[in-house]
RNA sequence: GGGCAUUUAACUCAGUUGGUUUAGAGUGUCACCUUGACAGGGUGGAAGUCACUGGUUCGAAUCCAGUAAUGCCCA
């Protein structure tokens, strides 16, 4: 059969993934075996595949490939989140392009579209994946809104109320006026970006002429002024202590307080005070007992509080006010003023600080056990330097804003009763009734006088459970799955989430399962464009990572992705490491044409060089191997992605296949072929999990296979005692080839043109002839001659501190030669000397250990010899000028 | 402003508790090779004051201090 030259991956990819489904390979289910789990990081529904997803993907894919091939019971379990906010602006969007106003459809209305759109668009990224060859077991695929994870938050929710640890309170959050919704400090992106600082007068009250002049980035803000705050030790402002000031246009009397948070340097030392619009005056205005005047309603418009601007938008007044303070003679001047402002990561409006009553967790409690896995490894974080961010975060930790004010997510199960009481519970009829036990003054309390708090819970209060969820562990905390499963081996996820996904989940695996949720977290990088910015949908600078594993295989695409990702570093994304991916498919796949076109003879036996051939190579995977399953333990995918490429590439393409090569249209003989594809599979093994679909196809081209035989459920190869002395004569054979090589590079002679060849006895030993014979193939020589004395006028090299020879008669360039020579006596000089200076401190002699001291006076030997050798042969050039 | 990292070849990175020749890999680059598996290939080169300055040590890319630049997190 006629394989063409190039490998395809078109015609690979499809058939062997519907293979792998049909035989149910990627199924797991409990039994005696040792488990190995993956949960997902569950993509958000809306989304499509980013590279990202596939730096992370593929990695999981490794492990969990590799696992299996161990001999465990693997699982990977796919899913994906509901993403409230930002699924519930995708379907408003989509409304909104069908005329439809949300405003105008019930809550059960919307939920319909919302579903429906879920339906619709909500799978694409898990498709996607399939075309990564992601090995997920998709039957159980999970949603956080599935009605066995909604039924776990719900019951979570209502548990932690009852132990106290959820609470509702007035606070200041980040509020996305456009989602109408208090986001978490996490959701929310700061940008620096030119502003102004507008200098603004108030009045002295009782004065005729006396004004206190504040900075603010925000006058529109100065409506809801209750104070004006200069710090204490601030002489400037001695005199007015105790004074109050009036708040322009709206000519509202406030105090002058004094606190130590004012800055003395910044602006003119003097804070005006918005207790209801920034953080800081929030708490200033606690410590005061400062009243509130809250100038916003929810959609960033001044509310009637404010007095003036009713109804307008907050852009727009912060125009009209700059105009009417200055009309009023109260704006003193403005400065141009670099700050940070706060945006919406899904709306992209500019945050509000807003009061607002919401639903909380406490967290000091939950996160004191959950550092403390952290911090005795219990848990561990790869790389190790996320312990310490973990930590700081930790140490820290401030309470969780659960409510979200959305339809899309789980409905909190809090019911307000018309006595302004309320009740938790799962059900309206449950709260009814507990609501009838609790207050038995509510007689004629019926079902319908109960209200269920509008609000959903945050995304993330469904992804913290997700590795008990997906089992259902919290319903049904002793069913087999989650006690099979739970804890999980693996979590692979981004950093940026470190805090509020696993810091969490950890958290609640602690909670309701008492165990760690996994063992290892494994943080990727972040993947970047060649000028090192992130990539996003909005730059437009990322690939398609669909057509990227169109052009270059999904093999090739995971090979570049992870060919220079080291964990918890950046990954500056070159489409140049796919090709470099899809390169290697083909080396590999040529290697596969060169093996499969060779005829067998079954009467010739194994040439001596063969044997010697095979006894290297597997003794160099065995080696190979033990480094690379080292790597794996250690968590450097990269780097044994790489051990893993170089034994392919450099090992057995460009040295094992050359070293068993029969002569051009000969035949191998059997035994040597039958040890070539059983090194060949081994390798595939290897590789699977990086190159999962070539590896199937090469798999089944290296010889006829019953049905169930495929690389995917192989045993990951077993390592053996590693041969080590033939690994060292082979470093031999191969440094005195090199050289070969490189004197024919140097003279131009061509491949085909056979040399002469002497090697010069050392007196003392017996000559090692093992590689003799392949060295004799690999460089084309007529013989390896072993003589006593040195060969003249040939071309000559050193190994170690053999010497060898290669007569070329005339063609020998003697000046170029004692050149050559010169510097490497002159390099050779260099290094004795600093050997030399070592041994001759007495300091290192007595202070080194001594094999360090045995090892630099071996150095020593070896140098001088060499210069011996050196100062010869340039001498016997010298006479033949 | 506070905290945590990072800085090694043109690029991306290794370099373990200080001692494997005067620091390695992959990619790129240069020269040669239209050799019969592969030009998506082969062979052979070149390329680094290990950010800087000091210190500890017989010995420092490695440990310590300071400086500078960059990144991330928090405020």
């Amino acid at each position: 059969m006629e394989i063409p030259s190039k490998y395809d991956p078109s015609q690979t990819e499809d058939k062997w993934y519907k293979l792998w489904m049909d035989k149910g390979y990627f199924k797991s289910k409990p039994d005696e075996r040792e488990p190995y789990c993956i949960v997902i990081p569950p993509p958000n529904v809306t989304g499509v595949l980013h590279m990202g997803h596939i730096l992370n993907n593929t990695l999981q894919d490794v492990l969990v490939r590799r696992a299996r091939m161990q001999g465990k019971n693997a699982l990977w379990l796919p899913g994906t989140d509901h993403a409230s906010i930002a699924t519930e602006a995708k379907v408003v969007a989509k409304l909104k392009e069908e005329g439809i106003d949300k405003k105008s459809l019930s809550r059960d209305n919307f939920l319909e579209h919302a579903w429906e759109w879920k339906e619709k668009h909500g799978g694409i990224i898990l498709e996607q994946l399939k075309k990564l060859g992601a090995s997920c077991d998709w039957d159980r695929t999970k949603f956080t809104m599935d009605e066995s994870l909604y039924e776990s938050v719900i019951d979570v929710f209502i548990d932690l109320y009852n132990k106290g640890l959820i609470y509702r309170g007035v606070r200041m959050v980040n509020w996305d006026p456009r989602a109408l919704t208090a986001l978490s400090d996490e959701e929310v992106i700061y940008k620096e970006e030119d502003s102004k600082l507008y200098y603004v007068r108030y009045k002295v009250e009782g004065s005729d002429d006396d004004w206190v002049t504040i900075a603010t980035t925000r006058p529109e803000t100065i409506l809801g002024d209750t104070a004006v705050c200069v710090n204490p030790n601030d002489e400037r402002f001695t005199g007015l202590h105790g004074k109050r000031v009036i708040v322009p246009l709206v000519n509202r009397s406030v105090p002058i307080i004094r606190d130590e948070y004012v800055d003395m340097e910044f602006g003119t030392g003097c804070l005006k005070i918005t207790p209801a619009h920034d953080i800081n005056d929030y708490e200033i205005g606690i410590r005061h007992r400062l009243d509130t005047i809250d100038i916003f309603n929810d959609n960033g418009t001044l509310s009637e509080a404010a007095q003036l601007y009713i109804g307008k938008d907050r852009d727009e007044v912060r125009k009209e006010i700059v105009k009417d303070l200055d009309v009023a003679g109260n704006m003193v001047k403005i400065e141009a003023y670099k700050n940070k402002v706060g945006y919406s990561e899904r709306t992209l409006v500019a945050i509000e600080p807003k009061l607002s009553l919401q639903w909380f967790l406490k967290m000091p409690e939950l996160a004191k056990p959950a550092l403390e896995v952290v911090e005795n490894d219990t848990i561990q974080f790869h790389p190790k330097k996320f312990k310490n961010t973990y930590r700081h975060w930790m140490e820290n930790v401030r309470d969780w804003c659960i409510s979200r004010q959305l339809w899309w997510g789980q409905r909190i199960p809090v019911y307000y009763l018309p006595n302004r009481e309320m009740v938790v519970a799962k059900t309206i009829e449950e709260a009814h009734a507990k609501a009838m036990a609790e207050y038995p003054e509510l007689k004629a309390l019926k079902i319908e006088d109960l209200k269920q708090d509008e609000d959903v819970l945050d995304t993330w209060f469904s992804s913290w459970l997700w590795p008990i969820s997906v089992f259902d562990g919290i319903r049904h905390p002793d069913n087999p799955d989650i006690k099979y499963y739970y804890p999980t081996n693996d979590l692979i996820t981004a950093p940026e989430i470190l805090f509020f996904w696993v810091a969490r989940m950890i958290m609640a695996g602690l909670e309701y399962r008492g165990e760690v949720p996994f063992k290892n977290v494994y943080l990727t990088g972040i993947v970047r464009d060649a000028q090192g910015r992130k990539m996003s949908k909005s730059l437009g600078n990322s690939p398609d990572p669909i057509g990227l594993m169109k052009k270059y295989g999904a093999d090739g695409a995971r090979v570049g992705m992870l060919l220079t990702s080291p964990a918890g570093n950046d990954l500056p994304f070159d489409e140049m490491l796919c090709e470099q991916g899809r390169n290697f498919s083909n080396k590999i796949w040529n290697a596969l044409r060169l093996v499969n076109m060779w005829e067998v003879d079954e009467t010739i036996d194994q040439p001596d060089t063969s044997k010697v051939a095979v006894e290297w190579f597997d003794a160099r995977l065995n080696e190979t191997l033990k480094e690379i399953d080292d790597l794996y333990s250690k968590y450097r995918i990269s780097d044994a992605l790489m051990a893993t490429y170089k034994l392919i590439w450099d090992d057995f393409c460009a040295w094992f296949l050359e070293m068993i090569k029969p002569a051009y249209q000969h035949p191998v003989d059997r035994k040597t072929f039958g040890q070539t594809i059983d090194l060949f599979e081994q390798l595939m093994k290897i590789l699977h999990p990086f190159m999962p679909f070539l590896t199937e196809e090469i798999w089944h081209l290296l010889r006829q296979r019953d049905d169930n035989d495929n690389v995917m459920i192989a045993s990951w190869p077993e390592r053996k005692r590693i041969h080590r002395k033939v690994l060292e004569q082979f470093n031999f054979a191969k440094d005195v080839i090199i050289a070969i090589r490189g004197i024919r590079a140097q003279k131009n002679i061509a491949q085909k043109e056979q040399l002469d060849f002497f090697v010069k006895k050392n007196h003392k030993e017996q000559p090692d002839t093992t590689f003799d014979g392949l060295v004799s193939k690999l460089c084309n020589l007529s013989a390896v001659n072993y003589v006593e004395e040195k060969v003249e006028g040939a071309m000559s090299f050193m190994v170690k501190s053999t010497e060898f020879y290669i007569p070329l008669g005339d063609t020998v360039d003697v000046e170029a030669e004692i050149n050559k020579l010169e510097d490497e006596l002159e390099y050779t000089q260099g290094f004795l000397v600093a050997v030399a200076k070592k041994l001759s401190n007495e300091r290192f002699v007595s202070g080194a250990p001594a094999a360090v001291v045995d090892k630099e006076r071996q150095k020593q030997a070896d140098a001088q010899n060499k210069i011996k050798v050196i100062e010869e042969q340039i001498a016997n050039f010298k006479k033949q000028i």
